[in-house]
DNA sequence: AAACGTAATTATGAATTCATTATTCAGTCA
DNA sequence: TGACTGAATAATGAATTCATAATTACGTTT
């Protein structure tokens, strides 16, 4: 362990920045609501000053709005912002696909393989829960694995933001199928160290996420109306 | 143009946001460069609340690294960054080329041209100051033309983070030839619409930028040592 | 009863105050 | 002389206070 870490130098506006991001990613603050800064403040025991500070950070982040002397509002994720997002993140997810390609070391590799794995065998028992975790570790193992801050930071952010898209629509059993073999091309691509098909393959991935999602809204409004 | 702009800025920390980051691109506050709160506040005529929001903002942003109890400094630009920087960006802009190839209006297209006459006659006069306008000019158009507020902002944030390089590191006689190529063939796919070659060549002009940039900074270290 | 206008209440932006942590500097001792 | 101790000072994190804008509630008018 590093020296540094043990020293935990947190401050109050920190945290709140993380527990607020997670109450939005994690839909407890609902899209559209307003966040009244007081009651925050009782039922999170701290003083507005540290949760301003956080909100400000949030808004500069997407995740809230803050419109003057009006408050913050969670911001929703429309279909035009998934729309945006993905593209941007589909670019972010080849350029680590090639560098992860080129960087990852053996141990790393191997990881991924048994995160695979066990991808597998929760698609093959419809756990969602067991998928999700798996198919989260396999790309993040990816994205640290490009060995490029920037990169990982910014794509942590896009991330967050459409990740209540999940929330939205379920995964159909047809998109599912479809993504476990562009996991296995994927799989294939790091396999014999090809960077550019295994970006190429991360494109397309997130590009048929986006194109389900759609999809999935679309029936969704039909539905509804 | 985006809605939000309408809507007049009232609040402090917004202003704020946009001075301390203009004092940290343009190179005023320097890298590694205490930012002592109070001096700070007594210059600007505020208080310390809200320049305290904007710093944390400026933060998340990574234009300043904060210790808590030790405030806040100036996060200097290492070559380390710049590489993992360019990479990301060059993978906006061939993003951005690609969208900008089939959203872009005939309208727009035509001052992009208008812009790239300027950039030429700035280079033929070596007119650093102009050239840099309208090379921006034509940056700055491609990327609205993504019609992708996300890919915008990001791309935003992390060319400001960048931008210090110019004042690192002169362009060279020889990359400056190179970069008028590079904008010549990217007018080229324009014009016959090949959105793929654009952004292929956005994201080659990047990496060059790159290239010339890490290679200036060694003939600096060199003639330091 | 509906619509408008004004007063009361509430929420927010910003300044100030308080508490705690770093830093500086003088003094002591080896 | 140089390194360590500890008080004095300065700077920061957070709470509180104050001023102002927004919202609500109420009463008046038609």
């Amino acid at each position: 362990m590093n020296l540094t870490d043990s020293i935990k130098r947190t401050t109050l506006h920190e945290e709140l920045v993380e527990r607020l991001r997670d109450l939005v990613v994690e839909d407890v603050l609902k899209p559209g609501e307003k966040v009244p800064e007081k009651q925050l403040c009782d039922s999170l025991g701290v003083s507005r000053t540290p949760l301003r500070e956080a909100l400000k950070v949030l808004a500069s982040e997407g995740f809230v709005i803050l419109q003057a002397n009006r408050g913050a509002r969670v911001a929703s994720v429309t279909r035009e912002e998934l729309e945006n997002t993905f593209p941007v993140l589909a670019a972010l997810e080849q350029l680590a696909g090639e560098l992860a390609c080129r960087n990852l070391e053996p141990a790393e590799i191997e990881w991924i393989e048994t995160c695979h794995k066990a991808m597998l065998q929760a698609y093959r028992a419809r756990d969602r829960q067991a998928y999700f975790k798996a198919n989260q570790d396999i790309h993040q193992a990816l994205i640290r694995g490009a060995r490029n801050d920037i990169l990982e930071n910014h794509h942590k952010l896009l991330a967050a933001r459409v990740r209540r898209a999940r929330f939205m629509a379920n995964l159909s059993e047809e998109r599912w199928a479809q993504a476990i073999e562009e996991h296995e091309t994927m799989m294939a691509m790091l396999r014999v160290e090809n960077a550019e098909g295994l970006g190429q393959i991360m494109k397309l991935h997130m590009m048929n996420k986006l194109a389900a999602l759609v999809k999935a809204l679309e029936t969704e409004e039909e539905t509804a109306n």
